[in-house]
DNA sequence: CAGTGGTCTAGACCACACT
DNA sequence: GTGTGGTCTAGACCACTGC
């Protein structure tokens, strides 16, 4: 092919999008564009390089460039010799994607699965500051959970959460207990709302009443506040979940580059 | 070219690297080498990729790929147009890397720099617990810092450092106080010690009387207590930093993805 | 203008997984 | 063996920077 036609503005099939940028970041958004409408779905294989490159009318290369980005965001992963998979939150080995907590001694794996205990679930209006950081009106209505995570018998975190109403409609206390691993893999398969991005706020606090009691701690305790907001594709917040965490055997592990 | 010799495991010139890798991983083996003997210091650019591509004896594919990775560490910074730099801690628009408390309300720019206030600097020897995070043997001989950081005037990080002794002979109190900018542009241009990497360590405390009286807070106020570890090239400790943060006007942000 | 990084293509071959 | 992602090359052209 001599005549390349190349990433000007009004090329190949492959823009849709907007403004101008390069054919891989179209291809990007193309793909992107699938993936929110659930056109593939968690744990599937998309289609392969040669295909999507078939269907965009683009080279191999600059599909794999534009899946290259979406599998360093951890939207995708690449398994060679077998496809390229929508990134899910319901497998073992990232079972705990957004959960930075872990034990003193010995590993993650080492101390076992958490026992999870749901305290309260209940519908409720949203006050300012929670529609501010989910993007709601004051008073639009919202899901409100409160849980506890033990340890080795010992409740380490205290959470509450707050979801929009309207995507999680028909969630219940009683959906919640009897689900098996990750709250966000629940959110996946029963709700279609995959979270792919994160932002946390940590301070120092101490409990209130309430808080230590059901931490089984002494009210002057100095425990972490952790605030996260949690985004699906697109940038839309769909939780904010505030995590009141023991740091007496656990610590925050952050990596820094 | 038809006869390919590629990428096994005794093919190129670019082979001292021991274990069979991928060519560009070879490449950046190779990169990284020159970046820790010094060949190219901080701020400087790196010959372009043509350059390299011959150097090695490589195609300039194969190059790219390389820096591409080395630039996704944040070891080299590319501009288009200009050249790959290696990367500094002594930028304006980089000044606190590893720095991630906010403030609450503006942005890190509205608030202004830090005002630094040395408060010790004395060599010592290296307690159990320092010696393991620096990989040292306990009395090995070590510099122990102890600074306070204000932002607005207020008292808001309380820092104590250790560092290994051999690399930073010569570094006094007064040489840290006349020093304008970052402390680790300082151990770069002064000592060619050059932290790419950390890890922080976070849990919920109260201070002792001193610690509370440096910060002007109440002894029961809970702090944030980072406790980082910092590396050179080689993934070699560099520095134990154990920080307390006042969290009632900043917070830790942390994105998750 | 020349030099740098950035994008795109086309084709070859390697490594891995399944059947 | 077939199909997948992974690596490597060679060459073309685009976009930005600075002389």
């Amino acid at each position: 092919m001599d005549s390349n036609p190349s990433f000007s503005s009004t090329s190949t099939d492959a823009q849709q999008t907007p403004a101008f940028s390069p054919l891989y970041q179209q291809i990007k958004g193309l793909i992107l564009q699938s993936l929110q409408s659930g056109e593939w779905k968690p744990g599937e294989a998309i289609p392969s390089e040669m295909d999507l490159a078939a269907r965009y009318r683009v080279s191999q290369g600059t599909v794999r460039k534009a899946i290259d980005e979406l599998s360093a965001e951890n939207l995708v992963v690449r398994r060679q010799g077998k496809g390229t998979f929508v990134a899910t939150h319901a497998e073992q080995h990232v079972q705990y994607r957004f959960l930075k907590l872990q034990p003193d001694n010995g590993s993650v794996q080492s101390e076992g699965p958490a026992q999870r205990t749901i305290i309260d679930c209940k519908r409720s209006r949203a006050s300012a500051d929670v529609a501010r950081a989910l993007s709601l009106r004051s008073g639009d209505p919202v899901l409100q959970v409160r849980r506890v995570l033990s340890f080795a018998n010992v409740a380490t975190i205290l959470e509450d959460l707050w979801l929009p109403g309207a995507p999680f409609k028909g969630l219940t206390a009683e959906r919640l207990s009897n689900y098996q691993g990750a709250m966000y893999a629940l959110f996946e398969t029963e709700f279609g709302v995959r979270m792919v991005r994160a932002e946390e706020r940590i301070r120092a606090v101490n409990p209130d009443a309430e808080q230590a009691q059901l931490l089984g701690v002494a009210p002057q305790s100095p425990l972490l506040s952790v605030e996260r907001v949690a985004y699906t594709y697109n940038d839309t917040a769909m939780e904010l979940r505030r995590g009141l965490y023991r740091t007496d055997t656990h610590h925050y592990h952050n990596v820094l580059s």
